[in-house]
Parts: structure tokens; C-alpha cells; sequence
DNA sequence: CTCTATGCAAACCGTTTGCACGGAA
DNA sequence: TTCCGTGCAAACGGTTTGCATAGAG
């Protein structure tokens, strides 16, 4: 797959969707994004290419690209932030910066160590994320 | 440490705060939760005994209460919930169910196995859940 | 030309705030 | 009697909706 934007569009594509400016520029902004963003943040992107965006189309669209599953969404503190989906691959987790919200893969899941749940609890999924400060922010801290 | 709806009550006394009849009943309700409760039940909750309870002493309670970490909170797909803080004795994760939100212990530690983080990241939390349903939910499904 | 995606404005929901009063200490 | 905690009502911020129009296919 060559550049990702293009196989974001045309994961959308695939799903009979239309690709519009703004749907570009999501995807763009989506696939230069090392971490997580908020529909704040995204606004804010499309807006310098089209000043009147509104923000009913980038909370559709975000809603829209969870739904089939070509971003995630992820709570945080100060809000709900949205990131590339990680390929299908393999598994893994993150190191998450607290900074600036770049992800860094952690290839070691805590599951496959066999984990006994208590009388009859049915695992369905699970969460493993460990939190700090990346390189960058720690070097130069306050910054997003 | 008696009764838990005590121990939060005399909690909140060290801190120098009043005991009002609706801070008991919040004592009271999360000392008997066994799991996550949402603002919204915690309003329903002391509205049985005080039909005219406002939401905004409900937020500034559970607010309060996070402060002075006798509670913490949590973010869920629908909506912030809190549970009464576990005792500070030993370090551990929890089994959390997605019907009832009931939590259960689980003994085990991811970062205790050592964690190799990228080039100058710096740890400074974790988080690990395991979600499901629990043995009463998976028999029983649907109900909160 | 058709039908989806957008912009607009208003609604919505959970949460927070300012203020005057009631009640704990 | 003091002053913290409450209720009320209104404001707030993020998100969602209904509807007419613009624009992708």
C-alpha cells in the first residue's frame, strides 16, 4: 500500500463512499498523525484548507470512519481523541505519550502470560496501555 | 476499619468537610457498590431518601471525592463512572464487567515483567483491564 | 441526473457556575 | 453564630439532529 492517505481513501472507497475535499483532508491529517487527535484538532486541519468546515462533517465522518473501522477512538481526560487503526497484522499494545499523544508500539501482551479469570467471567476484550512521557516531550516538556 | 459507609465518613471528617445527610448516602452507596456506578445512579440513588436532590450537589460531591481520593474515576464508552478507591495495601488490576460493571481483582501485573519502553520514554502510569461478562451476567445476559 | 455529503441552526445531554438560603458544627 | 453545602436556574462545551442545498459519481 503506497501512500497511506490513499489507503485510507480507498478503504473508503471500498465502502461505496464518497471521497470529498474534506474526507481528503481527514485522511491526510489521519495518516501524517504518529498519535491521537481531537475532533477539535481535525476541525481545526481542514479548516485551513476550507475556512468554513462545519463541525457536524468532522464529527460524521469520525463516527462514520470507527464504523468501518479504518480509525479509533480512545477516551482521554480532557477528551475523546481518534487515531489510525493499526493494521490487522499483529497484536500489540501502546506506550502513550502524555504530551503530545504520539503512540509507540509495545509488543508484549499480557494475556498470552494466561490470566484466570474469576468463576465463570467470560473475557470479552481488554486494555493494556502504559503512559509517560515520549523522548521528545521529555527533553522539552509542555507541548502538544 | 467497621462499616465501609463509616470509613468513608470519617474520610471525608479528616478532611474537615461537613456530613451532610446527602454525603452520607453517597458513603453509603458506594460502600455498598461492588463496582461503577454513573452520576445519573448515584442521583437516583439519594433521590429515594431526598426526592429533591439537585445533580450539581451529586458532581460536586463525586468531585470532591476524587480529590481527596476516596473514589476514583473511570471513562466508559457511555459516560464517567466511579467506584469506591481500593485500599492502598497491594498494587493490582481489575476484571471488570460489561454488563453490571462490577469490578474483580486480578493479581497480576504487566510491568512487573519487565517493560522495555522506547528511546527516552519516560513510564509514569499503566492501565490494565480485562472486560467481559461476569459469571452472573454471562448466565443472566442483559441487565444492569 | 441521482443521491450522498455538507452547512446551518437548533436541539441535546452531561456537567459546571453564581448566587441566596438552609443547616452542620 | 459562622460559614460550608445545598438548591435553583442558567450557562456551558462537546456532540447530534433535521432540513435544504451543493457537489461527487
Amino acid at each position: 500500500m503506497e501512500n497511506p492517505a490513499e489507503s485510507i481513501i480507498s478503504g473508503m472507497e471500498a465502502e461505496g463512499l464518497r471521497i470529498t475535499v474534506q474526507r481528503r483532508l481527514i485522511a491526510e491529517l489521519f495518516s501524517s498523525s504518529r498519535g491521537f487527535v481531537l475532533p477539535r484538532q481535525v476541525h481545526t486541519h481542514i479548516s485551513r484548507h476550507i475556512p468554513g468546515v462545519s463541525y457536524d462533517t468532522v464529527y460524521r465522518n469520525l463516527r462514520l470512519l470507527v464504523q468501518i473501522n479504518l480509525i479509533e477512538q480512545f477516551d482521554f481526560p480532557d477528551g475523546v481523541r481518534f487515531k489510525l487503526r493499526c493494521g490487522p497484522d499483529h497484536h500489540h499494545h501502546h506506550f502513550i505519550c502524555q504530551s503530545c499523544h504520539k503512540t509507540y508500539p509495545l509488543d508484549f501482551c499480557p494475556v498470552d502470560q494466561g490470566i484466570h479469570p474469576p468463576d465463570g467471567f467470560v473475557i470479552r476484550s481488554h486494555k493494556f496501555e502504559i503512559y509517560g512521557l515520549c523522548g521528545d516531550c521529555s527533553r522539552r516538556p509542555k507541548e502538544d
